[in-house]
DNA sequence: ACCTGAACACCGTTCAAGT
DNA sequence: ACCTGAACACCGTTCAAGT
């Protein structure tokens, strides 16, 4: 076994990670192609290729280092507290990492066996299990969590990396006061509640409200 | 004011939306282009320009389409009754159309100014309304169902139209059984769980979970 | 083993030109 | 008003060739 050369410089899956994730945050889902990504790294099309077997697999690999980083180390409290920390953890990531919403929302529905979900899922549903929900429930009662957290913070972040959080959910909420009286009188009225549904506090709310129907259910 | 000149042939917006849908149906998200799209319908990409803004814009009125036609027409029962049966329209129409679970949560996470938000918003937050939620949860109640919905429907879709759905979910559940004991002793668990989630029963029961959570709430 | 970069087969979109 | 279809500026991916 030969001793492993050493280099300071040269490409590695994790530099190509690292500058994927930059180039995600600086400029959207968009502005990552692998010409921005080589010329970054400043290298050709095929040195990406040799360390990553195609686009799909960088993402799902970004994604990952990413959500990796955002969930909390070590249990600390009760179960409740331990959800509202990873659901508040996928939250602020979301915030910093616009693109997670769309690609977390991606790799759970289309590439369940990839290493994402079972990372998330892991996170919730190990609380739910102590929180003495009944077995048959646990999958269920963690698709709930899972999709409501993701959903929920996805709603938040900004399509456009270049508007605020503030404007783009007014403007939705105007278009929604917008909308015909007699067919959307319900949209219509909780266009307010959405300008500010991203407080943490509403987020949390939410939470609360699916973990009651979770624990009150198998009491009955 | 000219009378409308009438035209047996010629193309036009609904003709187009048609043939969308079709070829979304036939070979998935992958298989609609504009190339293949001029070649259905016997036109130059010029002529489909002329009827729709943009690819972005053809997506979202197929999908308006799919899902006015999906939701159920009149409320018959009692709010529940009316949730499931939004609930189970949803639920069919992504199995029949695999690309719509996508395609929705893409509307509602990035879109929510268009019309499939406000449609699908509006048809369980009637029911939200009538089932005596308090008005400050409304948003979170109803946000926290269409997110349960959608995702988890979208679970069920099968990634490729090749595969059937059986096939897809077992070959998840295998890869979720073959994770690290250690780090992964829920997911592990629950991966015979997935094997059958789709059934409309567990997808029902998930529902009804929410709504326990939703009406319980309140009441304390 | 690792990297280069031209080439390939595709995209969505535009636009001068037709009818 | 509506349609044609070539052209444009981009993609992700491949692969012979280098070191």
């Amino acid at each position: 076994m030969p001793p492993r050369t050493r280099r300071t410089e040269g490409l590695s899956r994790e530099r190509i990670v690292e500058a994927a994730v930059e180039l995600l945050d600086t400029a959207g889902e968009a502005g990552l192609t692998f010409r921005t990504l080589t010329e970054r790294l400043a290298t050709g099309a095929g040195a990406i290729y040799w360390h990553v077997a195609n686009k799909d697999e960088l993402l799902t690999t970004a994604t990952d280092a990413v959500v990796a980083e955002a969930l909390p180390a070590a249990s600390a409290g009760s179960p409740e507290e331990e959800i509202r920390a990873v659901a508040l953890g996928l939250f602020d990531a979301i915030e910093q990492h616009p693109w997670l919403a769309t690609q977390l929302l991606m790799q759970l529905t289309r590439n369940p066996g990839g290493p994402v979900a079972p990372r998330i899922f892991e996170a919730i549903g190990r609380q739910i299990g102590a929180l003495g929900v009944p077995e048959h429930s646990w999958f269920t009662a963690t698709s709930v969590l899972v999709h409501y957290i993701l959903g929920t913070a996805g709603q938040t972040a900004t399509a456009e990396v270049s508007t605020t959080r503030e404007a783009f959910l007014d403007t939705v909420a105007r278009s929604w006061e917008n909308l015909d009286p007699e067919a959307y009188p319900f949209t219509r009225g909780v266009a307010k509640q959405l300008r500010n549904h991203d407080d943490r506090e509403q987020f949390l709310a939410g939470i609360d409200l699916v973990l009651a129907g979770v624990t009150t259910r198998h009491s009955s």
